[in-house]
DNA sequence: GCGACAG
DNA sequence: ATCTTGTCGC
C-alpha cells in the first residue's frame, strides 16, 4: 500500500496520475458499517470567487442544531475536470475538517462517492484518507442511469449498483465504511423537503457568506 | 468523430 | 462552481 503522505500529495499529480491513484484507491473503500448510531454529522463544501476558495465544514446533532464550524482559505491548484473532483476541491475539504476541534460520526460530503466513472469519487478519497464513515451526495448524475427497482431510482453503472436518486437530484452514494442503505437513511433523515442534507446546506451556505453574499 | 460530464 | 432579471408556479 502507498504511504499516506504520498496519498494526500494531490498538488503535483498529472491526470494520468491521479486516474491510477483513484484506481488503486478504490479497492480500498469499504462499503460495510462500522457504526450502529450516529449522533453527530459533519457536512462539507467549498465555495469560489475567481482564484479564491473557502471550505467549510459543518458540524450537527440530530435536531440540525450547528455544534461547530471551521472555515479555510487558499487558493484553486487545480481547475474542475470531471471524475477528478478530489484534485481540486479535497484538499481544501481536509483543511477545513482538520480545523474542528469536536469528533463527528459520520461524513457528508458535497460529490460522489462510488458514483463514479472509476467507483472513487471525492467522498471516497476523503472517507479513506480520514478513515472515517462519509458518505458522498450530488445534485446531477456524473455517470450510469437510473433504474426504478420496487418504487427506489437506483443508480446502475457497468451492472453495479452505484448510489441511489433518493430525492429529485439528490444522488447518494457511498464514500466509505458504510453500507448505501445506511447511507440513505442518514440523508433522508436530514433532509428537509427533499432538499441536500441540512450539514452541507449550512456548510454551502456559510462557504457564501464569507464571500459577500447573501444567504 | 460526437456528446456527456460531481463542483 | 460562477456570471445574472425577470418570471412562472405553489
Amino acid at each position: 500500500m502507498r504511504e499516506m503522505a504520498h496519498l494526500l500529495n494531490l498538488e503535483s499529480l498529472t491526470y494520468d496520475e491521479a486516474i491510477k491513484l483513484q484506481l488503486e484507491m478504490a479497492s480500498m473503500v469499504s462499503e460495510h458499517d462500522v457504526l450502529e448510531s450516529y449522533e453527530l454529522f459533519c457536512g462539507v463544501d467549498v465555495a469560489y470567487s475567481n482564484q479564491n476558495a473557502v471550505a467549510v465544514a459543518v458540524i450537527q446533532d440530530k435536531d440540525g442544531r450547528i455544534v461547530e464550524v471551521s472555515k479555510h482559505k487558499c487558493i484553486v491548484r487545480h481547475v474542475y475536470v470531471p471524475g477528478l473532483l478530489f484534485l481540486r476541491e479535497a484538499p481544501p475539504m481536509l483543511n477545513a475538517i482538520k480545523g474542528l476541534k469536536s469528533d463527528f460520526d459520520v461524513l457528508l460530503v458535497d460529490g460522489n462517492g462510488r458514483l463514479h466513472p472509476r467507483k472513487f469519487g471525492i467522498a471516497c478519497y476523503i472517507g479513506i484518507v480520514l478513515d472515517k464513515p462519509t458518505i458522498g451526495v450530488a445534485k446531477k448524475l456524473l455517470c450510469g442511469q437510473v433504474k426504478r427497482v420496487s418504487g427506489r431510482r437506483v443508480v446502475m453503472l457497468n451492472g453495479d449498483v452505484v448510489g441511489e436518486e433518493v430525492f429529485k437530484n439528490v444522488y447518494v452514494s457511498v464514500g466509505h465504511k458504510i453500507s448505501l442503505n445506511t447511507a440513505i437513511e442518514i440523508v433522508k433523515g436530514l433532509t428537509k423537503n427533499g432538499q441536500i442534507p441540512s450539514p452541507i446546506l449550512a456548510a454551502h451556505k456559510i462557504a457564501n457568506e464569507e464571500l459577500g453574499r447573501r444567504g
